[in-house]
DNA sequence: CCCAACACGGCACTCAGTTCCAGATCAGGT
DNA sequence: ACCTGATCTGGAACTGAGTGCCGTGTTGGG
């Protein structure tokens, strides 16, 4: 019963690097978990599918599949973790001199492309995202983790602005809005262009739209 | 024992005006039901209290909690749609040669007041969104729905703009950039006025930052 | 080669949320 | 004053998410 829960999972020899062998299993696994989620969230509906359906579909009891993941959620929105460490990775090697906008809409390319090489996913994923409220409530939470992320790179290049409002209480609340209003930026590109089926290309609009709300002060 | 459920609802006559009187209750005991859960949620926690409590502090069954909210989480956050609704409300009374940010930012002045009149009040309501993800979480969608209420008005102040993108496709993704860009604004303001105990006055923050990310457009 | 660390299944539990039911209540019209 | 249908009520039974624990088997790595 355990060779089957292991020997299920498929996973081939030879991948991986520096990490042991009990941390490279472990990543396939979760892998393949969320694979396996996919398809019966594709098929069934993410509502109807149950963690039991999930856990047996891969091979593996309940119980093991909460070692792996710590909600249903999060087999859908685990990956966004690692979209925003790309993102703020990206972020930091734009050029010193580059203002914080123009930084911003080029470090968001790193997000563009997941939609560029497969429209079709991407559609499908957010209609899901769409379909329920908790997980879409979720989603938008991870995205402001993003944001956190992104601050002390913005704060960097804004420089020490007089705040005139910071001056006596330490506040400074500029970067957060910078971010924030890039963030709102890429979401309404995204959503004009769900909404319209991906007929024109998101990078376009996303130039657009950030183009007509670049702050002035830049 | 019914007695008592009406009864202990302590709901006096003489307020309610045009509706029915079964209306009338109902609203009661929603906001009956909303204090005391909020009285709970303060003492004990968010997480720790169950619905159960809740609805026997106010005088009903578990079953009735459900006829009045459909999750524990719309007794925090039922209000924010109110809220809402008076944010679409105050922005279509502003002047309509009023620029949008100008528009939106003093639209906002409604929702501040309540962070005037009660700033510790919005506090703990703050803190406790914040220690609960999935809370946090809707809270945010919440918010987003405001977004969807505001774009008529701001699409009107806009004007019908030469969108690139929007020539061919019928995409114009620039209202709801603008909007998103002002809560975002709005959110970094109260998050900093937050984290420094309330002491910078809030709308002298907002001022400040909606100043910086002011689109050059406008 | 061994053993501590880890993964596993399974069980029992709490709580949110849904769906039924039968009985009590009440507004409004006769 | 008395129906009557709409509405509200508590209660019971159910599903599914998420947690905690335990005994057992497996294996990586010293």
């Amino acid at each position: 019963m355990m060779a089957e829960a292991s020997g299920g999972l498929g996973l081939g020899p030879g991948l991986g690097l520096g990490l042991g062998l009990r941390e490279r299993t472990r990543r396939a696994v979760r892998a393949e978990l969320m694979t396996v989620a996919m398809e019966l969230f594709a098929r069934k509906g993410y509502d109807a599918t149950t963690i039991e359906e999930i856990a047996a579909a891969a091979g593996m009891s309940r119980s093991s599949f909460f070692r792996y993941f710590a909600s249903k959620e999060d087999v859908v929105l685990d990956h966004l973790d690692a979209l925003g460490e790309s993102l703020a990775e990206a972020l930091a090697q734009r050029p010193a001199d580059e203002d914080a906008w123009t930084a911003l809409r080029r470090a968001f390319d790193v997000l563009l492309v997941c939609h560029v090489r497969d429209p079709q996913g991407a559609l499908a994923l957010r209609q899901m995202l769409d379909g329920n409220p908790a997980l879409r409530a979720r989603n938008l939470e991870k995205q402001c983790g993003w944001h956190d992320r992104l601050i002390p790179h913005i704060a960097a290049r804004l420089g020490s602005a007089p705040d005139p409002a910071s001056a006596d209480t330490g506040i400074n609340a500029r970067p957060e809005a910078v971010i924030g209003a890039a963030l709102a930026c890429l979401e309404a590109a995204k959503r004009a262009w769900m909404a319209a089926d991906c007929r024109a290309p998101l990078d376009k609009v996303l130039d657009d739209v950030m183009r007509t709300v670049r702050p002035g002060a830049f």
